[in-house]
DNA sequence: ACACTCGGGACAACCCGTTTAT
DNA sequence: ATAAACGGGTTGTCCCGAGTGT
């Protein structure tokens, strides 16, 4: 019907409306008149869509949990080493948080969920039971040293790819997320591959791309 | 002079309860009424000390700038390994973030800083130039491979450490901060450390205390 | 539309309603809330169609603006001579000032423009500019002396109204108004009516009514 | 005693920073703290000499009135005829509305009158008074003609004097005030004066000086 | 079903005129 | 004369709903 197909765009376009404030200004400080007017729609037909500020946020967030999660299992079907699966994980994913302004906005609002009222852990522990899945596997074929808890493995490498990409975005705006996932797996495989693997650092490293969009990734500044 | 006691006591007592509004409902969310509420303080006298909302949460980043660079310089006067120094800073930071409401709205007020006007760059950068440093340092000592640019170990340990303390706030409300450092560490050393070091994984771990206020670390939940 | 006669509708009242309160309290002392009370329309109604408390200011400017100016071309298409004319100008003024809430609030905002950000000259030059062609006119017909400056005269007699109309204001709320522009005109005529003229000074004095609303006009008391 | 010379001081910095702001931006959208601050005095300092805004206002108001009180009794003690005084006096309030700015001050705030509670009626009244016993005086010597009511004639020159000057200052600023109260004079004066009159309409209109502060009056702008 | 105009009313940030204690 | 505090009031915005139109 086409008066449905008129309804999923101005639906689309609120939402991309709201990842563009909410990722610029956080979810207190948004305004849903801004919103409708970056969606360049009504408010009326915003409040036709989403009947609250709140449901919005957590359509936006909804909307990148969706996008993450069909990225990530696009990398789990493919088959490939656990420790080259969890690489491919991150750069999925930091490529995503450099390029997709919703995953970028989802990000945002999931961390200042106490704002809103959203259930904030699941993504959290979904990404972790991936994690804690891949480092058993790595362990069982031998890559990845079993001096190491798998759980611990699984919580520090999702923790510190959220440091990583957070602390990216607030020097450089996420432009050297890339380098600096390489540089985090560059530090962090000496230390879990297990001293017979096979594997080789270099290789597995080189699993992050090196260019984006056609241009090459920025690199950190020297602090 | 007794006036300016009382003043004293009246801004401090306006900046606690700022910390406790922002630290739970962020800047966007929070309201100078409510902050002028928990602070048991009429929005006259609020207003006489700050004169915005902006200039009250810069107050509060500012507060946490010096409590936590306070204690930073405590560590770095020890004499110690340059190891042992950098997981002894982690260990203080997490300490106070999880024991220190003005700290932990500070670094949540930090984090949101798009959304009132803060230069939020320069801590990230002090702290890294730090970690520069002692990287150097253990580097000239023989403890901390060579293979690892010192920049790039800097700011991911950085960025880890950041990472590391939001999924545990995001988590467990900071509860088990102090352990997922230490497993943090514990993962992280074996990569970074010197083969021909002299030093002791385990015990450079133990740097990270085992109890706090007379009660043991919460252990992270398993996902 | 229905909707749009209601809106209609509001916003005349609230122009009404800010006319009332402007013209008493002049803009600074006036309050947004008490406009909004006395057109009995919400704060939400009332910055719906005025975006600040300027913008209302100076619709109510505009809306006097367009009623004197109708009126004036009203006087103008009616032929008679230059002087009868510019009798019939300052009485029909002087006949909405007494009359018309409108006219005194928007005199009132004006004058005192400095206090919001309001050109104020525009109409003090139109007015002027309208009796300089009528004082040429009149020159050119033989009433008026060609001893004067039409330029002087035009500005003169635009100042002297104005001082006119605001002293009777501050003395008798503009109650004698009327009175006032004949005495006025009673004065200045003999100094500028050309010697040779057959006009007749009591006659044209007379343009300005004797009775207004069924009422005879207040006379000035005497000092 | 030094320290009430002191509070002279004060008093008089106060009344002038009050001025000031009066002059500017009329009584309410002016503030205590905008007058503290533009007279270099703290609140507290300020409502030790006033106790109120309005009180202040009308401290500033009295001041123009004894300024201007005190100028006029200069001009009727010198002699001369009755139309030179009336024309002198005119002058003399013209440049102090010029170049005072507390006499500017004062007479916005009186015009503002109802903003705040003042009686406003007195000094229109008083002058009006004055400038009666001089028309008096003017007709019995036959300079001014006796077909015009001397209570008419006063009340006409005060409006249309305040007009004049208030013209000149949406208009101007004020710097063609000088040169405005001219022209209302040579446009005046062969209307009033009686025929038989011995005195020269030039010779009057140039009691108002050409000159003032060692600089040319400015000429009005042509519409 | 979808969209828009208009309005409601609570509340935000902030400031203002004023007083109290020193 | 001052520093500090007080409340209440100001302008303005925000989130949302009610009613109407397509």
């Amino acid at each position: 019907l086409v008066l449905q197909e008129r309804a999923r765009a101005t639906r689309e376009s609120i939402i991309f409306g709201a990842a563009k404030v909410f990722e610029e200004r956080g979810y207190g400080t948004s305004s849903i008149s801004l919103v409708a007017e970056e969606a360049e729609v009504t408010k009326g037909a915003l409040y036709f869509h989403f009947k609250s500020k709140d449901e919005l946020a957590r359509a936006v967030v909804e909307e990148q949990h969706v996008i993450v999660v069909r990225a990530g299992e696009g990398i789990l079907e493919q088959r490939g080493t656990a420790l080259s699966t969890m690489i491919r994980l991150c750069a999925e994913f930091g490529y995503q948080l450099a390029t997709d302004r919703i995953v970028r906005a989802g990000i945002r609002l999931t961390l200042e969920a106490s704002a809103f009222g959203h259930k904030v852990r699941d993504p959290y522990e979904d990404w972790t039971r991936t994690m804690v899945d891949l480092a058993e596997r790595g362990m069982q074929a031998g890559h990845i040293r079993t001096s190491i808890e798998p759980d611990a493995l699984a919580r520090y490498i999702v923790a510190s790819f959220t440091g990583v990409q957070m602390v990216s975005n607030v020097l450089t705006g996420r432009e050297d997320v890339m380098a600096r996932i390489q540089q985090m797996w560059e530090i962090l495989l000496p230390g879990i591959m297990h001293e017979d693997s096979t594997e080789d650092v270099h290789h597995l490293v080189d699993l992050v791309p090196k260019r984006w969009n056609g241009q090459d990734f920025v690199l950190p500044a020297s602090a």
